[in-house]
DNA sequence: GAAAAATATGAAACCGATTTTACAATTATT
DNA sequence: AATAATTGTAAAATCGGTTTCATATTTTTC
């Protein structure tokens, strides 16, 4: 393997004027400049990254760590972050858990091993010690769709508690009273404002709260589609049915639209079925679902524009607590394609 | 930061002694080992994997280049690739070219610079010379999905030709004789295939060519599903439409859709719509697209097989080519939903 | 034209691990 | 009990860059 001494040795200087000219500082002659240049073109020289790590104590890597990369949410957060962190110089880490705490833990391993400048996490975990090590490290952390509260970091998360208000608003005004939840562990701070957020909601209205139609996982770690399909079933054994079913997010009514499919269940006619988060690409032909949108390029986005800035040291040590306001979208799953369209802050697909 | 020196002092031995332990190398005495485990502990060490990776001159770490990581076959590739190199102790540098070349040469550049110790790529590049870059560097590559003639690797893909002559045999088993293509550059292997297979069937039923009928995209890189809409909407303004489209690959076929319903066209009643590989999660609970499936976790997990064994020197020096067999699923979208059941290689959905 | 300042470059130290070499301590052999 | 073999550990070299420090050379200043 060609080093920099090869390359050194060939333009006749020494291996700190290679660097230099590699690194761009100043003081080196043009001319010198130039062979040096020569010799890596002639040699196909590629400066050891490793090496040049070691040294710099960076590595020009993120990593952004998703619980499901499946998940046309979480790629469209990927996509906002590597155009981020790829116009400063970056690569990413994707790390895909898999709504895994082990996972989770043993990429943050690595992440500390590899010495890795910075990261961002869509935490599954319930407890947060392994990411209180990584801050202890001064490694900068960015909490992304999901917040943990007793962690002193920045945070990029979408308003699930008012989210989930409007949402159970929306089905409120379309007349439904009998409005269950089927949503991931509580855990999760998404999962458990779209939960405050839907019994509020309840409460705004004077619709009581019936915990038979709360399905809340305790089984998961994560939101899980599988636990989903369970709970729905459970519910459809009630003796009186809900008329409208708030998925805590898009993977897990796509079970539960199929759960109430296998039931012989009509959506939205039996039942309507709203939920958080969008389907992306099949939802360019055929909208389905009633949804609430959250901005997630622009989740990704400013969670690598927080990163890299601070990575950067251009901002003071207070933290930043970023809470994007998601979007209702109206399709056909609530029953309610075409009435709503004007109403405030909605709109029709 | 805690280095080896510190948890030497700490253990009251060399770091060399250190280094034993971590790296489970025997002539350490129990005792001693204890100690040395001990201060790791109590140090919250964490091994520096630059330092290590410089001097053993391996990084456990594997590159996976993807071309459009939000398109479900690229994610279940991933996944049987993931599962299997995570369970020799690689990790996977997640690379998406979104179908852009150069940012495959830019990807390749940092998997060099950083050593990475495997690479598999589905390539959107017509040349191969920064493949050929990695080769030289032995560095085991792995090409995924797309084959390139002049390179001499080991392969990993589908058989796209013998796919398409079944794709489009199964067209005219349904009395299609106006059958047109729709689908990506020549320059990939997969789409090439593909558009040979389709002649190749054509001509065994003795329909003759019509050039018309054949759309390849000559302004895209890779596969592009914006292309695939605006080449649909060349096909509908012919004077004789065609009664079936085969189309490249999913995402396309998508778009292909929507330019059709946007022309008030039924599928599968007015056009008929096939393509290669499955949309996965949507369609687990309303399936559309007939489609000739390709075993894509399979061949995630084959590529990581061969990687891992190259790098841990298992192999003689011979490539492999494995090509797999895709699998017709009979769907709704080629208006053949119940009629075919039974016939040979065929699945009902 | 001499002194001061700026520019250009090399030698050596350093980053933090692993590995080789050397040697001391222990155990086995005769 | 003396010697050989084995075991356990430390010192030093190494991986391939970057950076500091020192020095030679050139340019500027008066």
């Amino acid at each position: 393997m060609i080093t920099i001494y090869d390359v050194a040795k060939k333009a006749g200087v020494s291996p700190s004027t290679v660097s230099r000219v590699l690194n761009k500082h100043d003081n080196v002659r043009e001319e010198t400049k130039k062979r040096v240049e020569q010799a890596c073109r002639e040699l196909n020289y590629v400066p050891n990254a490793n090496a040049s790590s070691l040294r710099k104590k960076n590595t020009k890597t993120l990593a952004l760590i998703v619980p499901e990369i499946k998940n046309p949410f979480f790629t469209s957060i990927l996509e906002g972050f590597e155009g981020r962190t790829g116009k400063s110089g970056y690569i990413t880490l994707i790390c895909n858990t898999n709504e895994n705490s082990k996972k989770e833990k043993d990429f943050i391993k690595t992440i500390i091993a590899k010495r890795i400048d910075g990261v961002a996490i869509s935490t599954v975990s319930k407890s947060s010690s392994h990411l209180q090590a990584v801050i202890n490290r001064d490694i900068p952390v960015v909490l992304l769709d999901r917040d943990i509260d007793d962690l002193d970091v920045d945070v990029v998360c979408g308003d699930s508690y008012q989210g989930a208000v409007d949402l159970v608003n929306h089905l409120i005004g379309l007349g439904h009273r009998r409005i269950a939840i089927i949503t991931g562990p509580v855990h999760l701070s998404t999962s458990r404002e779209r939960v405050e957020g839907y019994k509020q909601a309840l409460n705004n209205a004077n619709i009581s709260i019936d915990n038979n139609l709360i399905k809340i996982d305790k089984k998961s770690e994560g939101f899980s589609s599988k636990r989903a399909y369970e709970m729905a079933k459970e519910l459809l054994e009630l003796p009186e049915l809900p008329s409208a079913i708030f998925v805590g997010n898009n993977f897990m009514a796509i079970k539960v639209y199929q759960a109430l499919i296998e039931e012989n269940l009509k959506v939205p006619d039996d039942i309507a079925i709203v939920c958080f988060d969008d389907l992306n690409f099949m939802y360019e032909i055929e909208p389905f679902f009633t949804t609430m949108r959250q901005p997630a390029f622009t989740m990704g986005k400013m969670a690598a524009e927080i990163l890299v800035n601070k990575i950067e040291g251009k901002y003071e040590n207070n933290k930043q607590k970023v809470k994007l306001q998601p979007e209702l979208v109206i399709r056909k799953s609530c029953g309610a394609y075409k009435n709503n369209v004007g109403r405030k802050g909605c709109r029709e697909e």
